[in-house]
DNA sequence: TTATTTGGTAGATAATGTCAACTAATTTAT
DNA sequence: ATAAATTAGTTGACATTATCTACCAAATAA
């Protein structure tokens, strides 16, 4: 990609960002031979971040901000490849917890490892002070976008 | 999407806010009713940023950071619209100039509008210095991982 | 001159994503 | 208490975005 220039705009420094992000991972995961694909990866590190590595497919919806089918399906082939299991959800019939399995959290490490060197790479030559400014900042374009 | 905290990573704030900022765009490009998708939009963005609004497919390769397969077709599509045509490039026989139409210079400015409209509520309460700041960083991080 | 690389086209397929329909459970309204 | 409305999850159908490959002709390198 070629060097972006600032008058490109914020939205396309942005896409830039976010798909070299993306390569990055997918490059790694597929190195590593885990059979994963991007989302899945993402699904895995929510879940691994939570109390007890468990979420209603709903929470994921709303955490990740996508589409309950697109997550139903993520989850189902997390479910097939033994990574996350369904368990009783003991507030409300119609839902069940998703939970890391033991191989799930296991996996959780090595990916953990990719995203850190990748993010590592990513800021590099940036101050601790310009990242949580950044991602402060992030955020509220995120919020401002979401209402 | 549930407000994004601080401790889910930097990663997924990206993801959050540009999965967003899609969304929007998508949304007021439909609402327009231009028949176009996102990337389309894209491709006509920066063709009108150029001077004389022409660039080679390999150009706007460069510039999106995307595959050539992928670039090919969405010019097919805008071509087959009558928003793109294709020019004889005197520097090379093997490619082509690719050139807005006046149809496509049109759609420019009621592409450009909408877009105006989400990145100012995204951007709202934030400072052009703060903003300049972000995109320099993004900038930088982008780089960081495009060597 | 020959070998290699490059620009573009299209095949084949994967990954991500949305909208809709449906059922059962839950919540809200009467 | 009962009916109406909403919600959680599943699946169908399809759109959008994306990658790798093969190929041919043109350009470049050896």
């Amino acid at each position: 990609m070629a060097r972006m220039k600032k008058e490109t705009g914020i939205q396309e420094s942005l896409m830039g960002l976010i798909h070299q992000y993306k390569k990055n991972i997918r490059h790694a995961v597929n190195a590593r031979e885990l059979g994963l694909t991007g989302m899945h990866v993402r699904v895995i590190n929510i879940l691994a971040r939570l109390p007890k590595s468990e979420a209603t497919a709903n929470e994921l919806v709303k955490l990740l901000g996508r589409d309950k089918a697109q997550i139903a399906r993520l989850l189902k082939e997390l479910i097939f490849n033994g990574l996350v299991t369904k368990q009783e959800n003991p507030l409300d019939k119609r839902s069940q917890l998703l939970v890391l399995t033991e191989q799930g959290k296991q996996l959780t490490q090595t990916i953990k490892q990719a995203e850190q060197q990748i993010l590592a790479q990513m800021q590099a030559g940036l101050t601790p002070e310009e990242l949580s400014l950044f991602n402060q900042i992030t955020l509220k374009m995120m919020n401002n976008l979401n209402r």
